[in-house]
DNA sequence: AACTACTACAACCGCTGCTAG
DNA sequence: ACTAGCAGCGGTTGTAGTAGT
């Protein structure tokens, strides 16, 4: 099915925006709201592609805009969500309060990428770099015929109020594909779960409900680093058809706080939690 | 000072999903 | 059911700024 372009593309201007541009948006959004974009361009005298000016009013012009240095609480923030997300970055944008899925999405590639690799996590799969070619080996073997999993994230100390995320993902496969994952491009993964193989054949319901620790407060930075240590490539102990729900409260005190992903130095896990396959499970 | 290499990020492109007719 | 138009998303590119030589 063909499409028109979105605008006359002759009459358009492209590439970086003058202040003049940015005043005329501006100006207009303020006296009329956000509306239409495809119509905004003429009735606000700017000769640009309505798609352009939605991307800069969203990325750039909004008051509401966060400017400046991520920090480390967002830091561990987004590599959480991208675990559990994949590149939504939409998504993982409307849990950043002030951040646009496009500052998300070029910090990702450009620092929080180069951080993990740097510590030996594969940024995609979010795995130890030297784990990866035995999981692959081991993937095949252990995924299940069918898995059923749902993925509930209920942010209760989110500020924005934003509707929780829930994520279905039905996998009926004999063998999933591991060798499509890309893990030296930004090419979309989806995020993995390695299942033990006594639960072959039955229906899981991995239903987690997740308290994002945004006021730290009463929250010890182990306890914080574990929130982000239960999505792990850990295995833990799972009774066949057994639906499991767990609040990241919960699952801290379970799983192992040894390792830190490589943020503050050391070992990434401590000899008991790690087995000989690379996995990780609880100690 | 001049050049090159690298980094950060704004902006574009092409596609998908939703919706109205 | 089908088509077309739109907003929105994610991947990629272009380029200005900076660091290194």
């Amino acid at each position: 099915m063909g499409r028109s372009p979105c605008c006359e593309k002759a009459h358009t201007n492209k590439g970086a925006w003058t202040k003049e541009e940015d005043q005329r948006l501006i100006n207009y959004i303020r006296a009329n709201g956000e509306g239409c974009w495809r119509s905004l361009p003429k009735a606000a005298g700017l000769q640009r592609c309505g798609k352009s000016c939605r991307l800069r009013w969203i990325n750039y012009l909004r008051p509401d805009l966060k400017r400046g240095n991520f920090t480390e609480e967002e830091d561990e923030l987004i590599i959480k969500l991208h675990r559990l997300l994949g590149n939504k970055w939409s998504v993982i944008a409307g849990r950043l309060p002030g951040r646009t899925d496009n500052e998300i999405k070029n910090y990702w590639n450009t620092h929080i990428k180069r951080k993990l690799i740097s510590h030996g996590i594969d940024p995609q799969t979010h795995r130890p770099l030297n784990a990866a070619s035995v999981i692959s080996a081991t993937n095949s073997a252990t995924i299940p015929t069918t898995t059923t999993k749902n993925i509930s994230m209920d942010f209760k100390n989110n500020v924005d109020q934003k509707p929780n995320i829930i994520i279905n993902n039905n996998v009926t496969s004999s063998s999933y594909d591991e060798t499509k994952c890309n893990s030296g491009t930004t090419e979309e993964t989806k995020p993995v779960e390695i299942i033990p193989q006594k639960t072959s054949q039955a229906m899981i319901n991995l239903e987690l409900s997740i308290g994002l620790p945004l006021h730290n407060d009463h929250i010890s930075s182990a306890e914080s680093t574990a929130s982000y240590n239960f999505l792990a490539p850990v295995a833990p102990p799972l009774t066949a058809a057994v639906p499991i729900t767990a609040t990241a409260e919960v699952v801290a005190k379970t799983v192992c706080l040894c390792w830190q992903i490589g943020f503050q130095g050391g070992d990434q896990c401590c000899a008991k939690c790690k087995n000989t396959t690379g996995f990780y499970r609880f100690c």
